[in-house]
DNA sequence: CAGTGGTCTAGACCACGAT
DNA sequence: TCGTGGTCTAGACCACTGG
C-alpha cells in the first residue's frame, strides 16, 4: 500500500520541498505520482489516508501540508481560548464572519424554552492558531435578551461582553462533541474542504439560575485539537 | 457531486438492498455505480464521505451499512460499560483477544515510573454494541502487582477484578482523546478498514495514592460513539 | 464459483491559485 | 497563463465472502 511508502517518506518529503523554511508543504500531487510510480488517485487516497490519521492536511487547491502539534483542550475547564492557546505557545485569533438577528432552528429553540418566532442573535466566527484556520462556530443568543449586541467587540471574548456589558455570567456548560466530516460551507471559510474530518461540538451555557444563556455551534479541524479531561 | 445525490437517496437504498429486514445493507458499489450512471472510484469516494460523517460504516469485503444511533458516553463519569450500554438499549458484550505477559513501550514504563524491563499484562479485548464491533483496548498494568491476574474472567469488568480480586480501587482517571485513523491491525480486529476515523483514547487510572493502577489505549469506530461533558 | 470489495492504472476536463 | 488541486471516466487484477 502507497500509503505506508508515502508516510515513510514523510519527512524527507516536507523538506525537499521547502523552499526556504517554508511552511511543511508537500510537493504537488503530480510529483508525487512521479517520484513514488503511480497514479494521481492512488497518491490521493494516500494523503487522505494521511489526512485521516491527522498527520498532514489540506488547503483548498493549495496543496497538502504537515500538521503541527494540536492544541490541547480540556472540556471542563472554561478556559478563554487566546490563554489556553497562549500557555502551549500558540497564537490565537478570532475573526468576525457575520452578526445578523435571525431565527433560529428547532433544536435550538427548544433549548431556549422559546417559539420558533423568537429572533436571536446569530454570531459566526472563525478561529486562527498561528494564522491556520482551526474553527468555525455559530453562536446563538436571544435578541431580547442582549440588545446592542451586534455593535460590540464580536471578535474577543463573548464571556467577557455578557459579563461587562449586560451583567450575564456563565455558570457551568454542557459540550456535545461528536467526530463528522467538515459541511461544504463550513470548509469554504476554513479555507479547507468539504469531507475532512472534524470534531462538531454543541455547547450550551447557563446562569447560575439553569437558564440557557448562549448556544454554540463549532467546528474544529480535527488534527488541530487534543482533549484531555480528568475524573474527580 | 456525487455524494450529495447518494446521501439523499440513502433511506431509499438501505431499504432496497434489504433483504428481508436485514441489517442496513446498501447495494454494492457496482450497483451502485449503475445506478447513478457513474464510476466505481467516484461512487467510492462518495461513500467514503458519507462514512466520515458517520453516517454509514463498512465491514471489510463486506459491504457498506446505515450506522445505528451512536453511544452516548460521558469521560467524566467513571460508568460500567454494559450498565451505559443497557441504559440506552443497546447490548454490550466484550471480547477477550489475548492476554500475556510481555514489556511496555517508553511511553507506558514512564507513566508507571518503571523501567523498560519491568513487566506488564497486556490485555487486548474488543467490544461490541448490539453484536457489531464498535471498540479495540489494550490495557497494561504492572505484572506484579496483579499475580494470576490471566486465569481471572477478563471479558468482563476489570475495575470489578481489581476491586474484588486485588483489593485495588480506582478513585480517578485521566482521558487523552484524538481524532485519528485507525491502524490496519486494530481494523482487522474489529473487521473494518484500516483508514476509517476513529476516536483514540489514553486513559490512566489511579488509586487514592495518585499511583497509576493502569494504562489504557481504546480505538472507537467514531460513528459509534458521542461524548457529553458538563462543567461544574 | 460468481460476485464483492481493495487496490491500482491511465487518462480527462474544469476552476482556481500563483505569477 | 501555467500548474495546481477537484472531480470524474473506464477500465484492470486480486483476495476474499457467500452461496
Amino acid at each position: 500500500m502507497l500509503y505506508q511508502t508515502i508516510k515513510d517518506a514523510l519527512p524527507t518529503l516536507a523538506e525537499t520541498s521547502a523552499d526556504k523554511k517554508t511552511t511543511g508543504k508537500l510537493p504537488s500531487e503530480r510529483q508525487l505520482q512521479q517520484q513514488f510510480n503511480s497514479t494521481r488517485v492512488t497518491v490521493r487516497e494516500a494523503l487522505m489516508r494521511l489526512e485521516a490519521e491527522g498527520v498532514i492536511y489540506r488547503q483548498n487547491r493549495i496543496g497538502w501540508f504537515l500538521c503541527p502539534k494540536r492544541l490541547l483542550w480540556d472540556p471542563i475547564q472554561k478556559v478563554n481560548f487566546y490563554q489556553l492557546a497562549k500557555n502551549q505557545g500558540l497564537h490565537a485569533r478570532t475573526g468576525l464572519l457575520a452578526c445578523k438577528k435571525t431565527q433560529a432552528n428547532s433544536d435550538i429553540c427548544r433549548a431556549f424554552a422559546l417559539d420558533g418566532q423568537s429572533e436571536f442573535y446569530e454570531i459566526y466566527r472563525i478561529r486562527y492558531l498561528d494564522e491556520r484556520p482551526v474553527m468555525v462556530e455559530k453562536i446563538y443568543c436571544p435578541a431580547g435578551q442582549f440588545p446592542g449586541l451586534e455593535d460590540k467587540a464580536l471578535d474577543g471574548s463573548i464571556t467577557t461582553i455578557f459579563q461587562d456589558d449586560y451583567r450575564v455570567k456563565v455558570s457551568h456548560e454542557q459540550s456535545d462533541i461528536i467526530v463528522t466530516a467538515l459541511p461544504d460551507d463550513k470548509a469554504e471559510q476554513l479555507n479547507l474542504n468539504g469531507g475532512a474530518a472534524c470534531l462538531k461540538i454543541i455547547r450550551k451555557r447557563f446562569n447560575t439560575n439553569q437558564e440557557l444563556v448562549d448556544y454554540n455551534i463549532e467546528y474544529w479541524l480535527h488534527s488541530a485539537i487534543e482533549m484531555r479531561v480528568q475524573s474527580n
